[in-house]
DNA sequence: CCGTACATGTAATGTGTTACATGATTTA
DNA sequence: TAAATCATGTAACACATTACATGTACGG
């Protein structure tokens, strides 16, 4: 479910990452590796780097510096103020609502050694932990028995896969801590 | 993300299973059981539920024959035609965009017999191996070698963890599908 | 030369969140 | 009797999707 001003956030760790880049490459980005956690279309892109732009946190490159730049392709880079911007998004503790931009911000941090990487992840850790139990309790109480089961077995199913994939969650996330820990 | 028009067919769903339901009801159900996958506050609910009285595919029930009608509550009731929205929403056939919509039609199906188990089922298995074999395919082309994952290493771990949250959910399908069989 | 992909932009519409508003009932 | 919960409703605002719109570059 969209979180309020995602969007900007996503497009300044995008551009961080590749230095420079077009709407379009975003664009391409969004359908092809970010599809999973998020999406925006064109629509949406444009007048949000315009407005970035306008804030100071990006700024259009002037043709000369752009790498093969043909056409009418506009190449913006991260300022420093963007920069400073993307560092304290990343930063930002996660919360029990604000959740699903883990995988966001894990993808952003490109180096490995950064020190943003641990508490992200045990943070996510502690979550995903707490959100296990939560799904385990509430199938005690809610399911108690067989015949609950029968009377809602869709319902049922679901809480049986939430538990399932937050289980897996923890695990691939404790596995993670631990090494980072090494 | 927010598909188009879906909160109708949950409230649907919730009241078909619920016999009857008040739209604060519906709302205690959303922050309980189904915050995993979907949610909804009180002024989406309560203005939908109108329309969909408008429509005809619930009804109010007259006082008379609420259970246990105190206070200013509302107690809705699936009509004929609701019912078979519902069965024809639960019966369209899940898409590779329509995918999230899995959790929520299955949870709707309370019946462990229910002819619409199989289908849905075997369908999202074959969803979530394509979107697995995808994946793993994205791995290997984007990151051929230690040099690139050392590159971007959030992006690499975001997309480990997307193979292992897919290769989890189809061994959970299969399983299911294989008991669904039987 | 025609279709597809590149490349950007705006407008209309649909959907969701937050804030504003009111009043009854229950519990400490 | 005050606070929390029950119970419903509308309005303003934020965000996303779809449609409309334009033009370039490239491959068959």
């Amino acid at each position: 479910m969209p979180k309020r001003r995602t969007l900007p956030y996503i497009l300044l760790g995008l551009i961080h990452s590749n230095q420079q880049m077009t709407g379009y490459q975003m664009m391409q980005e969004f359908k092809h590796e970010i599809s999973d956690f998020w999406t925006a279309s064109h629509s949406q892109i444009y007048p949000e780097l315009q407005r970035m732009a306008d804030d100071g946190w990006i700024r259009p490159l002037a043709l000369g510096k752009k790498v093969a730049s043909k056409r009418n392709q506009t190449y913006y880079q991260v300022t420093t103020t963007g920069e400073q911007v993307l560092t304290e998004w990343l930063e930002t503790p996660l919360t029990a609502n604000d959740d699903e931009l883990f995988p966001l911000k894990l993808f952003f941090i490109d180096d490995q050694n950064s020190k943003l990487l641990p508490p992200l992840i045990s943070r996510q850790l502690e979550l995903s932990t707490e959100r296990r139990n939560y799904l385990r309790h509430r199938m005690t109480t809610v399911f108690p028995n067989q015949t609950a089961i029968q009377a809602h077995y869709g319902h049922y199913l679901t809480l049986s896969r939430g538990i399932e994939r937050e289980s897996n969650y923890v695990s691939w996330l404790k596995k993670l801590d631990a090494e980072m820990k090494r």
